[in-house]
DNA sequence: CTATGTGCAAAATGTTTGCAGACGA
DNA sequence: TCGTCTGCAAACATTTTGCACATAG
């Protein structure tokens, strides 16, 4: 992880800072898909001088070199999610978290929309929107 | 089509203004999945008064009514598409461009996901990337 | 006539940019 | 040491809001 990423960023020509690491560790160790504010914040306390903007172009490095992929969930803001793998994602329309759908092969899907379309695809993005297990009305027995 | 969109917005107690008719027309006329800022231009001739608060309250309406649905492509903004039913949509990384994909059924990959999650599922947007024929660098002979 | 809608301008929100001083290599 | 990076503040883009006047019903 911290190898891979000190690694990658020296080989891309940039240089391995405290607060790329930080945020990299951070977006790596959390399933919750933060926006760049989460990230912000919740990096406050250990890089009490650390800015948004160092965030932001944290981010526009780490998605070039291919540690990051960007979500929009149909927010007014951009989450960031550390694992690269193409997966669904679904977003409580209650709560408004945002989780990974694990397991789930696209393949057929995705070589059904190739086959449909004149574009040469290089990529794509699910997502579903629902009322997670915490927001949906519980049983009353 | 006018007729739906006039008795749709009486009936749900909203009032039928020539704003209102123009901005559906046009989106309901064009396959370009347009933003605000795009209906608004295009609707500066005939509606040299038009507002672009006008354009963003009146789409908070028709997708409350159900008549559009809103989308983000991984864009800054958003874009508008009157056609409602659920159908994938493409971006071409070149110029930017947003188009449907039809004649695609994504029920049973729809299915398989809504299994393979505990979350409710209301709705879902699949997005893809790639580039589009026009900017596909042509072959030479 | 009354309640809702429009258009303007200002505000709010999220993101990007410019630049002086700091720091990694 | 040198070039890049950080952090701040200002700029920017998109969307929302407040309010006086206009207009649909």
């Amino acid at each position: 992880m911290e190898i891979c990423i000190t690694s990658l960023l020296r080989e891309k020509g940039f240089k391995v800072t405290p607060q790329r690491l930080a945020i990299y560790n951070m977006l790596a160790g959390t399933k919750s898909h933060p926006n760049a504010e989460m990230i912000f914040n919740a990096l406050q306390s250990m890089y009490p001088t650390m800015s948004l903007a160092t965030v932001y172009k944290t981010m526009e490095i780490l998605k070039a070199i291919g540690l990051v992929q960007i979500l929009n969930a149909g927010e007014d803001s951009f989450r960031y999610d550390a694992d690269t793998s193409n997966h669904p994602h679904v977003r409580c329309i209650e709560c408004g978290q945002v989780e990974d759908i694990e397991s789930i092969d696209s393949t057929t899907f995705v070589d059904q929309v190739s086959q449909g379309t004149n574009y040469q695809l290089v990529g794509q993005q699910f997502y579903f929107y629902g009322i997670c297990p915490n927001c949906q009305p519980k049983e009353l027995n």
